[in-house]
DNA sequence: ACACTAAGTTTAGAAAATGAACAAATCAAC
DNA sequence: GTTGATTTGTTCATTTTCTAAACTTAGTGT
């Protein structure tokens, strides 16, 4: 239903997603297009139940009626194949999550789509109009995904190597599906409905048992040559550092991963199973854990700072899942990144915090899908 | 005379500039037009004298007529604010460099957009045509550019801040002009003209006495939030090394620079003024020499490592001026990119070396007003 | 010489934009 | 209140840009 907008309508889409709420007036200016032909493209989608009136700003003259996306105008499933169950959930066009469940997790693509669309009943079952209006599906997952966002080119943790997933979920269900790696779903997802909206130029870095990065650059999720640009986890940190498991030593992974920080832990004798627990060993003064802190936290404050130089990106946005940025590690790694950054630089990029719960991927998965609807995957 | 052209126009032109010369009908495929569109476009392109028919292909049917740009169909004056006395050359729309001469530098931006517009004459003396046709200056300096190629946000080489140079020299001259920083008027250059025209993600590191970079990303030029994108020379990679005149410590620019690798020679005690003598005494067994060429090849290798992992690009392009890559330096370089490489991708990423002379900026900088005279800044 | 093939052009017409005039909805001022 | 100023948004005739389909052109293969 939603193959055929225009490519000014799309950019329009693009546009409110980014800024909110916009008159038509607005709108015009924005895309450089003149008010009759706004006026038309607005009507196009007003009919079309994109977009609907939303408020009235009065200033002088004929006050201004401000457009907005419709949130239920459709409604995305989200799927993050990092867990097992998988969690599933639905959203509408806002990010909000409607409903939620999980189902089983299988190497199998076959049996995945065949999960998924056996789930499909019930995840919209107290949601008529989501069922109706269901638009796409998003899948999360950890390793490379192609540029057309449909085939798996690589997962170690699936076991997969070019596996059309895409293709065979929606053959399954009927539904139009998209794929893609975790961080950048994450990126896409906060680009859409997160703190990120507005950001032509931001990295998202999520701290979790792995570390994964993405970049948006220009207002469009950067992929890289291979699907690999992100790849921060891997980059040398400590030289001649511990062994990973890539194969390499002394990646950012080794040392700064939720995982690193655990088994450094328990090499040292502490009882810890959470950076919480290790946080507060630190705020009594065990050594130890002052010391796995603050060397986790310099390894990924220089990353950072090393992205930052590079990439000179408009934010950082930090997502976590355990523990928080408040105690010796947060502190540490901020320091790190002002004493790694070229002076003149130091506080120019926002560095944001973002605690984030368990449906980060299937969220950041049903972001996926929406951008897919709302955008378009070119320009 | 140039800024009445059409989007698709340029983009025709972006596209032929990528993948040289096209068919009519390839033109319409890749800019997913009609052949109608398509034959009205190159049309008007040809009248107005910026494509002509070169060669002949035949096949099965109707031989098809390649189009292509006309080199001689605008010139470009590309000016390095590098050095002293400044380099300006006279450049057609292959990038070819047609005359060549110097004009003292100065801090002063009066002085520069008089002195260039003085030394035109005598630049354009030969070469009626270009007199005629000179469609733009293009200036490359040592700074933080705009996102307008217009203003210099910050220069510690030439002590500016916030200096309209383009719009000085422009209502100087009366030429159409552009600037931007070192590194990426190269890449721009390379794009246009050299060894990166049909990649759309690449990365030029430019080894002289500093070390420069630039991104493109999705066939554009990435310039980052505040300009700074790429600044690669003072990403941290020895931690608490020795201190840089950037106020940090252990930046690559204190490593691998040529001016730190000669000043770590003196250090040394050897008696090297050029990159090569060091070579001649590492391949003797001067262990001082290797030991240095050792410490710079492998930060650099590490620095090109995370930028790989960092950004994925399709091309790693090393520009240098001195000395050669066939050395220890080159090897410890590429071993060192080759070991901090996820395994998986090594070698997957082309590294290509470009030897250049001291025409470099100054081509690059034409490349820069030759770019803006076909593309435009926007898409 | 004959069909066959594919490139490029022509034409009429659809699609998407513009510009200018106009209608609508408010504020401000008398 | 009525009037004027002001700005939003719509209408409509016109222009620009692109398409589809038929046609012309210039070759190859038999």
């Amino acid at each position: 239903m939603n193959a055929m907008l225009t490519s000014s309508q799309r950019q329009l889409l693009r546009a409110i997603s980014e800024s909110g709420p916009l008159s038509r007036t607005e709108m015009a200016q924005m895309l450089g297009l003149s008010k009759a032909a706004m006026s038309g493209i607005a009507r196009d989608l007003i009919d079309l139940g994109v977009l609907h009136e939303t408020e009235i700003v009065y200033g002088q003259g004929r006050p201004s009626v401000l457009l907005d996306l419709h949130p239920e105008c459709a409604f995305f499933v989200g799927i993050s194949l990092l867990e097992d169950p998988a969690p599933m959930i639905l959203s509408d066009l806002n990010g909000k999550i409607i409903a939620r469940q999980a189902m089983p997790l299988s190497r199998d693509p076959k049996v995945i789509a065949e999960a998924i669309t056996e789930g499909l009943p019930s995840l919209l079952e107290a949601h008529p109009d989501a069922k109706e209006k269901l638009s796409g599906i998003g899948v999360a997952l950890s390793g490379f995904v192609d540029e057309s966002q449909a085939n798996c080119v690589k997962s170690t943790l699936l076991g997969w190597q070019d596996v059309p997933l895409a293709k065979i979920i929606r053959e399954r269900s009927g539904i139009e599906t998209f794929i893609e790696n975790d961080a950048k779903a994450v990126a896409v997802s906060e680009k859409l409905f997160g703190s990120a909206r507005e950001i032509q130029n931001f990295s998202v870095v999520s701290l979790g048992d792995g570390i994964g990065c993405a970049h948006f650059i220009d207002g469009r999720l950067y992929r890289g040559n291979h699907g690999g640009a992100g790849e921060i986890a891997h980059c040398t940190i400590e030289p001649g550092g511990s062994p990973c498991r890539c194969g390499k030593r002394g990646c950012l992974d080794t040392v700064a991963s939720m995982k690193a920080i655990k088994e450094m832990s328990r090499a040292e004798g502490l009882e810890c199973t959470s950076l919480s627990d290790i946080e507060n060993e630190a705020s009594t003064g065990n050594a130890a854990a002052i010391r796995i802190l603050h060397r986790a936290g310099s390894a990924l404050g220089l990353a950072i700072a090393n992205l930052i130089q590079m990439n000179d990106p408009g934010l950082i946005l930090i997502t976590h899942v355990e523990g928080s940025f408040e105690g010796l590690f947060g502190t540490v790694v901020n320091q790190a990144i002002e004493t790694n950054v070229l002076p003149r630089y130091a506080g120019q990029t926002p560095i944001r915090i973002k605690r984030v719960d368990g449906d980060v991927w299937a969220r950041g998965a049903a972001g996926i899908a929406a951008h897919n609807f709302l955008i378009g995957s070119s320009y």
